[in-house]
DNA sequence: GAAATATAGTGTAAAAAATACACTAAATAC
DNA sequence: GTATTTAGTGTATTTTTTACACTATATTTC
């Protein structure tokens, strides 16, 4: 792409708004009963060797979300996710090449959806606990923070958990779900009073067996789509 | 600024990430009882003669905030307000021109801070009804619904419409406030009873006189800073 | 197979918040 | 002084939130 349009003489170019446009995704996901983040190796300078977003230059016909998921998907392998806009960030300074503005972006998966390992670029790509995480690259802890509050306050008043659970789960581990997000323990029977008004749910003719207590009913979300809701914690 | 990353070899350069980056500017205000945006009429192509929001190009050197602010006051002459980023649109064909990612900004000002004619780019800037305003360029109308959106949730649980008002206000004006927002009429007394409560208000020893009806107590804000409540309305 | 252990599942009372609703008060206009 | 306009006020009902402890049913251990 040329210079299209240049709003003054040539040697005055400093309203041209030139830049690059990266996406950064922060990507949470629960595992071994912790909330995770997803996390590449930098393979190149700046900041070669450091974890960072996975992320990337956009390309020229690519809407920003289209780009945040290929670059997801090359970098990490995993697809198919819960994926929204969370903020942009154009410091002048927050990248050592230059100007380069980022459209952080906002996601979440179960568990299987993360099987790294099994796509081309994702050798160095791996989760870490988001209490517990190595120094990051660029701004990256302070998108990682703004997508963290974003998930927290989102779960009170959406259906978003769907995203972070497999289809079949029980009431306890949703419950699970809400205390790591929101790193506090809450009242199990007035979770589940809550939950089960909401009518989010339908519960299924089966139970989680086979562990070493008294079986759990499983529900499912009945639309694995984002539903807003009034109100809800 | 270089090609710094090249992704793959020279002729394919498509992963470069290069865009131009503007900022627009969505800003509200409430004039002659209704709820009013901010439009200038474009002086160039693409789009002359058409209204738009307020915006442009970003400097090498400014923050997309500032970039916001500066646009805002070059071309309407106002500035001092209420800004928040909204979110931002990067469709390849948004832009006849190329492809240019704008960041868009929310903002809300009293009446009183839009005087508009006194600056020097402020002559093709007018305040529109937003339930009936002119096509806009662009996508602007998508970015002004976004916002529009933003306000008539953000106002439920901040204490944001210390922006739209002036120092001393009474009940029934924030009332109105709301009212013209949400587009719909609230119960005088439960919408004061929760207003009290909350206690973001102090009552001021002065009264609106001089209108055709008994005089009301003027209250103004504690803060006039951005405070999130736990819940409003 | 009895006891220990682990988690599932359930109800109620109290407090707080939201909602619905109608009349009196005090100024100006005529 | 009568009409008009908006300010200002309280209560009863419903809904929502909160706090709180025991029984049920499976597996594991001895």
């Amino acid at each position: 792409m040329k210079n299209s349009k240049v709003t003054k003489t040539k040697k005055e170019h400093i309203n041209t708004g030139n830049a690059k446009i990266t996406t950064d995704i922060v990507i949470f996901t629960i595992e071994d009963g912790e909330l995770k983040i997803l996390l590449v190796k930098r393979k190149y300078e700046p900041f070669k060797g450091r974890w960072a977003l996975p992320g990337g230059f956009i390309k020229e016909v690519e809407t920003l979300e289209e780009t945040a998921r290929r670059e997801l998907s090359e970098e990490t392998g995993v697809s198919g996710v819960y994926l929204e806009q969370l903020y942009t960030f154009g410091e002048p300074k927050r990248d050592p090449r230059g100007r380069v503005v980022t459209a952080a972006y906002f996601a979440l998966a179960p568990k299987h959806l993360m099987s790294l390992s099994a796509s081309s670029g994702a050798e160095d790509a791996k989760l870490f606990s988001v209490k517990k995480h190595p120094e990051l690259a660029f701004d990256h802890e302070k998108i990682m923070q703004k997508a963290l509050h974003r998930l927290q306050n989102k779960i009170q008043y959406t259906n978003l958990s769907w995203s972070l659970l497999p289809n079949a789960f029980t009431l306890s581990e949703i419950q699970a779900v809400y205390e790591l997000i929101w790193d506090k323990k809450v009242d199990k029977r007035n979770f589940r009073k809550k939950m089960l008004t909401l009518g989010l749910l339908k519960p299924l003719s089966k139970e989680r067996t086979g562990l070493r207590q008294r079986p759990a009913k499983l529900y499912a979300f009945k639309t694995k789509t984002y539903v807003e809701l009034r109100r809800f914690f």
